[in-house]
DNA sequence: TATATACTTGAGTGATCACTCAAGAAAGAC
DNA sequence: GTCTTTCTTGAGTGATCACTCAAGTATATA
């Protein structure tokens, strides 16, 4: 009986993380969210609750395309390439709205006022840091990393320097493209 | 004939750059600065004309004070030693109010904004960048570097790593005493 | 002591914040 | 067509934002 709504959940989601990854979550109003997801604030506050909920919806697609993104890349490439492919692309990405993960804008913007946001962007930074703990090991299984490192602590410096490229990456005075040269010749030396 | 102000400015910018680091700058109201400042609007905007103004002030000492402790720190154990004691340096600092820089935090909060603050921590985090140029370089000339890397290069991924480091080194889940030895060591590969 | 000068105080400004809700519009079920 | 259900609309809520300003207070000089 009832009535369809006009917009697409899916794709107001995709929007709204473009929005907050770009501007944040203090820095973006629900004015903002209103003009570019062309809802008014009734139509937005049924379809979404809350400016938080909506964010952490936004959090969790990005995390999940994230990792989507990185399994894809290693079924193609295997471990050892998708590990070395990784900073290149993640700057490269041309269509994103930045450079920088929106995990880690998250976790630096809200973490001092202890909020719930903050506490999912760590959690899925944990799991992405999982992610790359497995592509190590498996190189190492494959043999294209000596076994004496530790894969987790592997992981943990890799994902410190890829947090800290995609940073450099936003600055105009910067050359992200040696910065991830030189993290992909890094994975070499293990 | 005038009367003198209560307050000891220096002080008071110092306390600013403190809240400001934790809790960034759209996290920081003017109620946070007059309660944690002891002063009320009218003398806050007689002492220094606006938020905005305070952040300036802020930035700035946060920046002359980092560039400060590093040469002091290069007096004393030379270039090379300096660049390798630094990422340990700079996530046990016990006092501060953060692990991650202030200049990466502004610079990620307000460069979708166009932000004027935005561009004043760009610019100081590329004098600290050049600030790590010269050292690379100082260790190069004594003899602790092979002469074929350039110490810009050298500088720019340097610096992305602490700037990755010290946002590391706020999360719980990850040894961030670990990332800082490995940084460490890349230095000694040199 | 008288005066000039600046500092302190805090109520109050308009703007914007996230959010609410009642009324109107649209579409499937009958 | 009629009814029921949901969606859309947008004016309006109280709270908080950065900021102002006039009145009161303290102090160094004359």
């Amino acid at each position: 009986m009832p009535r369809k709504p006009e917009y697409d959940r899916d794709d107001l989601i995709a929007r709204a993380r473009d929005i907050f990854w770009r501007q944040g979550w203090a820095g973006t109003s629900l004015k903002d969210l209103e003009r570019e997801l062309k809802l008014k604030p009734g139509s937005f506050y049924a379809a979404f609750g809350s400016k938080d909920a909506l964010y952490g919806l936004a959090l969790n697609r990005y995390a999940q395309e994230g990792v989507a993104r990185l399994r894809a890349l290693a079924d193609r490439l295997g471990p050892l390439e998708t590990l070395k492919a990784q900073p290149r692309l993640v700057i490269e990405a041309s269509g994103a709205p930045a450079k920088a993960c929106m995990l880690a804008k998250t976790y630096a913007e809200l973490q001092a006022k202890d909020h719930e946001l903050a506490g999912r962007a760590g959690v899925l930074m944990s799991e992405m840091k999982a992610c790359f703990a497995d592509l190590f090991r498996q190189a190492q299984d494959a043999g294209d990393i000596a076994p004496n490192y530790d894969p987790n602590r592997l992981a943990t410096r890799y994902q410190s320097d890829l947090l800290g490229l995609r940073l450099s990456a936003e600055r105009s005075d910067v050359d992200a493209n040696e910065i991830a040269a030189d993290i992909a010749a890094d994975i070499d030396r293990l």
